[in-house]
DNA sequence: TTATGTGCAAAACATTTGCAGGAGT
DNA sequence: ACTCCTGCAAATGTTTTGCACATAA
């Protein structure tokens, strides 16, 4: 933990920053930022909902942590930041990891195909997650 | 256009829904709702923004049109509802089709690597646009 | 004729920001 | 000390919704 805030000049250890990034870590999905203001919150009740969004804005830019800007009304936030794809509940909106090969040759083929410069790429799955099966059999 | 209302049972043919329709057909890019409603206006100055989502969102209910959940702040449509994916662009947030194959392979690999029940998956790759490379060339 | 759709304005969300006081280095 | 950070509240941006009137079928 500290290890990854040394590495980070400009931004200092507060209680705060420890906190979002330790509750950030100990959940296998990926929250939002109010799912995250609540889980922080029973450890430090008076934080503020801006620092919360302030703070997973920080350490998303730094690399610390990953900004998901996967589909819904929300952003959600990712403690791993080595690349992977995720797989979003059309149920309940839950998100996963998926764990399948990285699907490199696809950024040359879409370079090929387009104007653009491509600098890489994202794979979001769809499905019902085992809880959203589980209540509504099919 | 009168094809696709057709199949519509529960769907008015309101002069608003068509050209809303009409204008989403005309480009090839992916325009937010507000910028449907810009495009709109042009025709129908007295249209309503809530008039553009609703029709927006229930098109899209429909299947006549795509929702897109891409990144960024707002949601995009596309009057294309074949499968394909998209690239955004990083610096401008513009979002274009891209054509490469589907990688239809990968739900297979997905189902395995989860508990979920997959049903499909979308790409986006991100990069710059041609217009943003030509403002700012690194 | 009547259910559905529209314009308008207000409400509901998600997120960002200004500021005065607080805390890390 | 000197920044940077926080809590709070207000502002912003996007989307949804309630309602009285309009209109397609």
């Amino acid at each position: 933990m500290e290890n990854m805030m040394e590495s980070l000049p400009n931004m200092r250890l507060t209680t705060q920053r420890q906190i979002i990034l330790e509750e950030l870590g100990k959940v296998t999905c990926h929250p939002t930022a109010n799912e995250v203001y609540d889980m922080v919150r029973k450890r430090l009740p008076r934080i503020g909902l801006g620092t919360v969004y302030r703070n997973l804005e920080l350490l998303a830019d730094s690399g610390v942590i990953l900004k998901l800007e996967v589909g819904g009304t929300q952003k959600r936030f990712d403690a791993t930041v080595d690349p992977h794809y995720h797989i979003r509940c059309s149920a309940c909106g839950k998100v996963d990891d998926i764990d399948i090969p990285l699907q490199e040759h696809i950024n040359q083929a879409a370079t090929a195909a387009s104007s653009y410069k491509v600098l890489g790429h994202h794979i979001e799955f769809s499905g019902f997650c085992h809880s959203c099966l589980a209540k509504k059999p099919d």
